[in-house]
DNA sequence: CATTAGCACTTGAAAAATACAACTGCTAAA
DNA sequence: TTTAGCAGTTGTATTTTTCAAGTGCTAATG
C-alpha cells in the first residue's frame, strides 16, 4: 500500500500527464502537495521502486508506468460527474423513439466519440429474446425471390434466392406456409434446430427444389444473428501525440479494419472493463474500455478506444451512462 | 507536341517511378533508349521545360508533373491485360447469383482494392427503375410497428415507427391498404409526389394518427433512395511511401470518415475519369479514378483511390471489367 | 546538327559535433 | 523528515562535416 501524500501524487502525475503528455517534473507539482521538489522527488523514487512510474530517460520528469495506471483505475479514480451538455446531447438520442434500439446504441456511441476524441466501438446483434413473428416471400421473376423474416422486436433481415429452375408464386408460397406454422414464435437461436428436424423432412416430400429454398431461408435465419460492427472515427484517438508516427498509426488502423480483431473486443462480464496498453490486442499505448449491454432484444458490447493516456473518469461515466440508458428502454 | 524518343522517355519515367517511387536518373534510362546519359539530359531538360517533368531539388533525377502524368494518362497509357488470376477472383464474385447486386458490386470492389492495394469506395442507391411492389406493417406492440418496403428490384427497406395513441393493428392495415392500392407499381423517385397527393388527402379523412405513421412511410421510400457508402481499406493505400507521415494520414484518413468529401466522388459523366492531385478533393500526392455505373435497379459510382504514383494502366482496365460485368448482368 | 565524354557544381541525407535546457540524485544542513 | 544546493545525465535542437548521386555545360566527335 501507498500512503496518502503518494497516492495523492500519483494521481497529481496521472491525471497531469493525460492532459499534456509530457513527463511531470518534481518542481511542477510544488505547489500542489505544498512541500519542496526535493520531497516531491524522494517519493517520486519509492513510487518509481514500486513500478507506479517510469522515466522516459535519466534525467526526465516521471511518468506513470502500466501499473500506475492500473493502480490509478482501479483506487484512486472516481467517476467524473457528466457535464449538462454532455447528458443534453445524448438524451436527444434516446429519448427518440422512432430510432431502432440498435441505431440508438450507435447513434449514442457517435456523441461519445465526439464528445472524447475517441473512437468507439458497437459490437450488437439480436438477443435470443427476438422470436421470429413473420416470413415472408416476395417474387421478382420467375427464377428471383426475396426471403424477408421480421421479429417480434423488430429486428428484419432478407435475402435474395436465385432458383434454377422457374417457379411459380404458389409452389414458394406454399412452402412459406409450411415455414410460417413450424416457426413463428420460435427464438432466433432455436430456429436453426427446428428447420433442420421438423421442417425439412416435410418440404422433402413436397417440392423439388427444397434444397436451395431451405438454404436461404437458413442463411436469412443465421444473419439474423450476425455479429454487427460499428467503428466510428479512427482518426480521432489516432490524432493524439503517442501516435504521431506514420508506422504505428498504420498499424493500429489497419487493427480497425480486421474484423478479427475487432472481435476481440467483445466483451462477457458484466460492468466496466478497462484494458490498459499490453492488456489489449490493439497497442501498447492503447487503453480499451467497454462493457457488455443486454436488453430487450439486443445484445453486445460497446467500448472506447484512446490512448493509454485516457480519460478514464469521463470515459468511464459516459460509457456507464450509456449502459444504463440502453438497458432501461 | 513532343517526338517519338520524349514520349518514350516519359513513359519510362511515369512507369519507372510509379514503381519505386524515386526520382529516375538519366543515366539509368541509356540502356532503354539506346543512347548516352547525355542525350537523355537533354531530353529530360526539354521535357521539364514543357512542365512534363519535375527535380526534387536541383541535382536530382526527374520525376513527373502532374501535368506529366496527365500526358501519360491521356496519351501515352494502354490499358493492361488483366491476369487470368485477377479475373478468376472477380468471376468467382460476378458467378455467385444469390448475392444481391449492391453485394456483387461491393465485394468486387473490396477484391480490387486488394488486388492494387489501393483504396476503393463504391457509392450506390437503388435506381428509379425500382418499382414499389410491396408495402407491409408488422406490429411489434400497441404503440410499435414496422413498415416495410420491397421494390421490384429487391430492395427492402424497414423503419419502425413509434405512435403514441395505442393503435390496432386494423387501423394500420387499413392504411397500409390505401397505399398499397394507390403505390404499388410506382417508381420509388415519385412516390413521394404520389404519397403527398394521392394518398396524403384519403388518409386525413380516415385516420387521426394520420401524420405519425404518413411520416414513417414517407421516410422508408426517401431512406430507399439514399446513397450509400462503402470504404474499403484506408490503410491500403496509405503505405505508399509519399505518405509516410503522420499528419498528411490523418488528413487523408479524415476525409474518408466524412461524408461530404466522399460524397464528391460521385460521378456524372460516363466513361472511366482520371483526377490526378489537384484535380480531385483529397490531396496533392492523390489519384481518384472513377466511372458511374448504371443498372436495372442500382445506380452510382465506384471508385478507386491511390497515389498520383498510381498504377493507372491496371486501374483502368480493372473499373472498366467491374463496370462492364456490373452492366451486363 | 545530333550525340557524347568529361568535369565542375549543387544538393539532400546521414553522421558527427556542439550547445543547452530540463531534469534528477545525492549530500549535507536545518 | 524536509530541504537547499549542486554535480551529473540526457534528449533535443542546431550546426558542421562528409559523401554519394545527380545535373548542366562545354568542347569534342561522327
Amino acid at each position: 500500500m501507498i500512503n496518502q501524500r503518494q497516492t495523492e501524487l500519483l494521481k497529481l502525475i496521472v491525471e497531469d500527464y493525460i492532459k499534456t503528455a509530457r513527463p511531470i517534473s518534481s518542481k511542477s507539482l510544488c505547489e500542489n502537495l505544498k512541500c519542496s521538489s526535493a520531497t516531491i522527488r524522494n517519493e517520486m523514487s519509492i513510487l518509481e521502486e514500486l513500478g507506479l512510474l517510469e522515466k522516459t530517460h535519466t534525467s526526465s520528469g516521471r511518468i506513470p508506468s502500466e501499473k500506475g495506471y492500473r493502480y490509478y483505475v482501479d483506487n484512486i479514480m472516481k467517476p467524473k460527474e457528466l457535464t449538462g451538455e454532455d447528458v443534453l446531447k445524448l438524451q436527444t438520442i434516446f429519448k427518440n423513439q422512432s430510432l431502432m434500439l440498435s441505431d440508438t446504441i450507435i447513434k449514442s456511441m457517435e456523441i461519445i466519440s465526439e464528445l472524447t476524441s475517441y473512437t468507439s466501438v458497437v459490437l450488437g446483434k439480436s438477443s435470443k429474446d427476438n422470436k421470429v413473428s413473420k416470413v415472408e416471400v416476395v417474387p421478382l421473376d420467375e427464377n428471383n425471390f426475396i426471403a424477408i423474416v421480421v421479429t417480434d422486436k423488430g429486428h428484419v433481415e432478407h435475402k435474395k434466392m436465385f432458383i434454377k429452375e422457374k417457379t411459380s408464386i404458389s409452389e414458394i408460397k406454399s412452402i412459406v406456409d409450411i415455414i410460417n406454422k413450424h416457426i413463428i414464435g420460435t427464438p432466433i437461436n432455436e430456429v436453426s434446430k427446428k428447420l433442420e428436424f421438423e421442417v425439412k423432412p416435410i418440404i422433402g416430400d413436397e417440392i423439388k427444389q427444397k434444397e436451395v429454398l431451405y438454404n436461404a431461408f437458413y442463411n436469412v435465419f443465421t444473419d439474423i444473428q450476425r455479429q454487427n460492427v460499428k467503428v466510428t472515427k479512427p482518426s480521432n484517438m489516432l490524432k493524439e501525440p503517442e501516435f504521431d508516427n506514420a508506422d504505428k498509426i498504420r498499424k493500429i488502423l489497419e487493427k480497425f479494419e480486421n474484423r478479427e480483431i475487432i472481435n476481440t473486443i467483445k466483451e462477457e462480464d458484466d460492468g466496466i472493463h478497462v484494458y490498459i496498453g499490453s492488456e489489449n490486442d490493439f497497442d501498447d499505448d492503447v487503453a480499451v474500455i467497454k462493457t457488455k449491454y443486454e436488453t430487450d432484444g439486443e445484445e453486445g458490447t460497446i467500448a472506447l478506444i484512446g490512448p493509454k493516456r485516457m480519460e478514464y473518469d469521463k470515459v468511464t461515466a459516459l460509457l456507464n451512462y450509456i449502459k444504463e440508458n440502453i438497458e432501461k428502454e
